[in-house]
DNA sequence: GCAAGGTC
């Protein structure tokens, strides 16, 4: 028998049809999809064989010295024992097994455990087959001609594990226990994690460290015939066109020359062609950034985009490559589109003489870039979010494919009382892949036809005094572009970087803004550990792997090293272990506080209760005992913005999808106070045996709801929208004898809610399988085929039996089903 | 429970 392992279930099957002509079945082995048809068996690791762990006796990490650890040896342990046994199992009755991992280095080193747990069981012969993209030409070629497992190549990766694993591993403890911050709220500290806050946090030291500057700017409308348009005053400032006039006086000088006349002449035109070519293929990184243009945060982008890949509509979105593989055909993709809801488009481009896609610069060896399969969706198969998402990669495939747009420039430069005007000009004369692709700006700027020596009027001279701005906050997309420029992270990992910046308490806002911890992190790594937070240390770590994947040096000489340099820091850390300690609880205490407090004039901090949930306390405590509630959804966070009447900041509740600024909790609880119950009419629960009336109720904690009168006896409720006005209608309800209730009455758009009862079932029906969306792992599209075969909603999924969900829903494993069940018993 | 790499 012989046995072919890849990194992932889904290239295991794709595989194992291109291989067995589409002759092959699967079956289950401890949850494992194993493919098979002849003496041959296909089985993907999931990329679970590969992991580094602690051992055991470790794990209770609190008690352990940081440089103890570092000693330590790092040791393997499989994460997924059931893949492993899989594994083993078919090792042992296998004559032969074949390597077809991801053709990268990561991939190696997957392909590289795998021959060793195959190696634990017999000593058959283990080849290793490399193909960058799963087509039935590359793979067939690549198991006709075999290859050889690369060890030093893998070694390579795997001196990347261990000392990502040392430095990070060890820093983090270090600061986290030097910080006394033990619980969730360790303070974290890794090689892309570091350098990626650090160049946010530069970022916002300059802008904190910017002086602005007053400066000046002048416009003038001139007029041909009734024709009008801007133009701007500039200056000749040693040889070089200046538009910002620095010195008031001379800004003045020029506005009254402006004003003194009211026509123009103009002095020069000139016109330009220019071509604007089409952009090239998506790879990762560019996707994320265009998706973001659609307001798209990354960590969504990628999120939406794996769901488009499992359900079979687009490649695989996790690549760096920007050049389409040589048997990818244009034409015949583009055939695809015919009689869907691009036919417009696809036709217009099968016009076209010659179809022949842009390139990038990037050309790997893993994936081909992100474009669509030729397999379409309907609009009703994918949610919203979806199906704008996949129209953004279908149509940024056609503007690969699609010409070049022109464009006419047309400046002109005119002559006022001696002072210069200057306008351009912009006209799109071939809009060619703009009309395909209407994501990328293409405004047009008329500057009407005129002619050198054409006399304009000028009915209006403008001056504007303006300031200098700091630079701006790097967005999530422009972060992930610096990140690849500076070699920091995968294509695989830099959102999810981003996205544990976040759930560290490192940068809250879009564009992130650093907390005060994470200045003290950064600070406090530079000073001591300043390989960690530079992208040197990325650099190097490549430099050294590229010498192990050479044979230059070996996975000792380099992790070696790397350990010495990693105890050199430890020295200097040690000795400053309280100093930096205090820092950084200061700095966690400065995020977390509110304002002074108006009993004892100590700070109001957010704090936790016993049972978990917020509430903002006074560091007076026990002395001073003033409080005051927050919302019970999510978790505070302190903003920039101050409440003028308490001195207060905001607070804003993160709770994903449900994510709220609550505002000031002073401001909150107070009108809470003023407000008065508003009775609708009998509680269903209570009325009949005791008299109980339902009441519109404003809570401290700042959110409203339909409550029963006799509360705490009866604690019927139900929820109404956080923001809005309500007004009671006199129209009631026949079903449960209430009025039924407007939102914001008065405004442009009225939300008619109904009966509170009635809208809070039709609630629960609606978001029962938009929950189940929610899961980790689960989207919109598998929600769909979920719902599809009777799983509806959370309570269903969590009682049905995981393998006859995985049979009857196509492209769900067993093993997802019982992580999405486990999600839901935590 | 700590990193970063993979995949789900």
């Amino acid at each position: 028998m012989e046995l072919i392992i890849t990194e992932k279930d889904n290239a295991a099957r794709r595989i194992a049809e291109i291989l067995s002509e589409g002759s092959a079945e699967s079956e289950r082995r401890n949850g494992v999809n194993v493919y098979r048809w002849g003496d041959k068996r296909v089985v993907g690791l999931s990329g679970h064989v590969v992991g580094v762990d602690f051992p055991p006796e470790y794990s209770d990490w609190r008690d352990v010295e940081p440089v103890e650890l570092i000693s330590a040896d790092v040791t393997k342990e499989p994460t997924q024992e059931n893949i492993v046994a899989t594994l083993k199992q078919l090792a042992r009755r296998a004559d032969e097994a074949v390597i077809a991992t991801d053709y990268d280095r990561e991939g190696e080193l997957i392909g590289k455990e795998a021959y060793e747990l195959i190696r634990d069981e017999t000593d058959i012969p283990v080849s290793r087959v490399r193909f960058s993209s799963i087509t039935d030409r590359e793979v067939r070629e690549a198991f006709a001609e075999p290859d050889e497992i690369d060890f030093d190549l893998a070694a390579a990766g795997e001196a990347r594990q261990i000392i990502d694993l040392m430095w990070g591993a060890a820093l983090t403890r270090f600061l986290s226990l030097s910080a006394r911050q033990l619980g969730d709220d360790f303070i974290s500290v890794g090689r892309v994690q570091s350098p990626t806050l650090k160049l946010i946090v530069d970022r916002e030291r300059e802008i904190e460290a910017f002086d602005p500057e007053d400066y000046w700017e002048l416009f003038a409308d001139l007029q041909k015939d009734s024709v009008a348009f801007e133009a701007q005053y500039f200056y000749d400032d040693d040889g070089t066109e200046a538009e910002r006039v620095w010195d008031e006086a001379a800004a003045e000088a020029a506005y009254e020359d402006l004003q003194s006349v009211d026509a123009a002449t103009v002095t020069s035109v000139r016109r330009r062609t220019r071509t604007d070519s089409p952009p090239t293929p998506f790879n990762t990184t560019a996707f994320i950034s265009a998706a973001s243009s659609l307001g798209y945060s990354a960590q969504r982008a990628m999120s939406i985009a794996e769901e488009l890949y499992t359900a079979g509509y687009v490649t695989y979105p996790r690549t760096d490559n920007t050049v389409y593989p040589e048997d990818l055909d244009p034409d015949d993709l583009l055939d695809e589109f015919v009689g869907s809801a691009f036919a417009e488009d696809a036709e217009s481009l099968l016009e076209q003489d010659d179809i022949a896609p842009t390139e990038g610069d990037e050309e790997t060896t893993d994936h081909p870039p992100i474009h669509p399969t030729g397999e379409l969706p309907s609009k009703a198969d994918v949610s919203e979010d979806e199906w704008e998402v996949y129209e953004l990669i279908v149509r940024r495939f056609f503007a690969t494919v699609a010409e070049a747009a022109t464009w006419e420039h047309l400046r002109v430069v005119a002559e006022a009382a001696d002072r210069s005007l200057k306008a351009n000009g912009k006209r799109l004369v071939e809009p060619g892949y703009h009309a395909v692709y209407p994501y990328s700006s293409a405004s047009e700027n008329h500057v009407p036809d005129v002619e050198e020596g054409e006399e304009l009027t000028m009915p209006e001279v403008r001056i504007e005094a303006k300031q200098t701005q700091p630079p701006r906050r790097y967005g999530q997309s422009r972060l992930i572009q610096t990140m690849e420029d500076l070699g920091v992270g995968t294509k695989s990992t830099r959102h999810n970087t981003l996205e544990k910046l976040y759930d560290r308490g490192y940068i809250e806002g879009d564009p992130p803004r650093p907390t005060t911890l994470a200045m003290a992190v950064v600070e406090a790594a530079e000073e001591f550990a300043d390989h960690v937070v530079s992208e040197e240390m990325t650099a190097q770590l490549e430099a050294d792997m590229t010498r192990i994947a050479d044979g230059e040096a070996t996975l000792e000489n380099v992790t070696d090293e790397s350990r010495e340099m990693l105890e050199r820091v430890f020295e200097e850390l040690r000795e400053s272990r309280e100093e930096i300690g205090d820092y950084l609880q200061e700095s966690l205490k400065a995020d977390k506080t509110l304002g002074p407090c108006p009993e004892c004039g100590e700070d109001l901090l957010v704090r936790r209760s016993r049972q978990g949930s917020y509430f903002v306390g006074c560091d007076g405590f026990p002395e001073c005992r003033n409080t005051l509630p927050l919302p019970s959804t999510g978790e505070p966070l302190v903003l920039e913005e101050v409440c003028d009447d308490h001195d207060m900041h905001h607070v804003k509740m993160l709770a994903g999808r449900d994510t709220f600024v609550h505002g000031c909790p002073r401001c909150e609880a107070e009108a809470a106070d003023e407000s008065e119950d508003e009775v609708i009419g009998p509680c269903p629960d209570c009325n009949e045996d005791e008299g109980g009336e339902l009441a519109i109720k404003h809570l401290r904690s700042g959110s409203r709801l339909v409550g029963c009168t006799r509360y705490p006896d009866c604690d019927y409720s139900l929820p109404l929208p956080r923001n809005g006005d309500i007004a009671i209608t006199d129209t009631y309800c026949e079903d449960h004898d209430l009025p039924e209730l407007v939102v914001d009455p008065d405004s442009d758009d009225p939300w008619e809610l109904g009966c509170p009862i009635c809208n809070y079932e039709e609630y629960k029906a609606r978001n029962a399988v938009e929950d189940l969306a929610d899961l980790d792992g689960i989207g919109s599209a598998t929600a769909e085929k979920l719902e599809a075969a009777g799983v509806d909603d959370l309570d269903t999924l969590r009682e049905a039996d995981s393998d006859t969900v995985a049979t009857e829903v196509q492209g769900v494993s067993e093993t997802q089903v019982r992580e999405w069940q486990a999600q839901l018993d935590d």
